[in-house]
DNA sequence: CGTTATTGATCAGTATACTGATCATCAGTA
DNA sequence: TACTGATGATCAGTATACTGATCAATAACG
């Protein structure tokens, strides 16, 4: 463990840079500009109609503060629509935009493609393999960072 | 691939978040008020006296910018020196300071523990295949990111 | 019903990462 | 040697993440 390269923090931090610099070029190359963040929030908008930013922020494991930000940059790209409750006046429902569904639907391969780069040294086995280990070590450490993971309305 | 939950670079966001969440808990919890891209950064230092900035951002995989904040802090932290070298006057030789000596010392069983909580799901077997899998991705990928994995003096 | 606790959202401040630019210096070549 | 290109470091600007605080609004309870 003394070496670097064989902690796994260390090699945590390179995987991510690697893959959000991939997931970028892909997605420069299909000519969109959206980050993995903004992606993930986008499609989790897609698939949760009026949700609120907290409900959003436990379902892609964001901090709260930070899907603040993150919101205001989809919607001033005119991707998703961010208006205050009616049941809550104190939540922001978010909705995506005609824009940001046609965005979604044709951003999705550069996406796919992104994943395959990132793990191109794997056989498809080891893919497969990382990406289980990666769950388990996650679904274990889930409340160990202040942006755990909160599963759908299960325990709303 | 459907899901977010599968997607390998939206896993490597999850685990790197928690990974850092762990480093910066065991490490105050230790005494000590460290980063974990600080910490890489000392101990390279340490294992290479008087590295430029360049170099020592490309032996931990930091980009050339990013560099010099984390220099920044720790030279104010008094934990390293930076001066001016007289082979090149354009560069600052970096070493580590007696204090900074003692801290990478005194860090170290809270850094080795951080490394264990991290992977803490898995079993012994897991954490080391998984450790692997990483290693093979990111050698695979290392030229994909802007500050990619610059060995020693090999190529210089 | 009114007080208290909790919750949704945001803000200020700090620390990585990166893009692209700039500046000084050095190296190689005509 | 003068010029050109490369290199070390830094800066401005943007985007995650997080700490801790604040504010409005809701929920819970006596």
């Amino acid at each position: 463990m003394a070496e670097m390269q064989d902690m796994p923090g260390h090699l945590a931090r390179r995987f991510q840079q690697i893959a959000v610099a991939v997931f970028l070029a892909e997605v420069e190359a299909a000519g969109f500009d959206l980050t993995p963040v903004q992606y993930a929030a986008l499609a989790a908008i897609a698939a949760n109609p009026a949700v609120d930013q907290i409900t959003l922020a436990g379902l892609i494991a964001y901090d709260r503060t930070t899907i603040t930000g993150v919101i205001d940059r989809l919607a001033q790209k005119g991707l998703v629509v961010r208006q205050a409750s009616l049941r809550d006046r104190r939540a922001r429902e978010l909705s995506i935009t005609a824009e940001g569904q046609r965005t979604l639907e044709a951003i999705t391969p550069a996406v796919e493609a992104a994943q395959r780069m990132m793990v191109r040294g794997l056989t498809k086995a080891e893919g497969k393999e990382l990406v289980r280990l990666m769950q388990k070590a996650i679904a274990a450490g889930n409340e160990l960072s202040r942006a755990p993971l909160r599963e759908g309305a299960a325990e709303r």
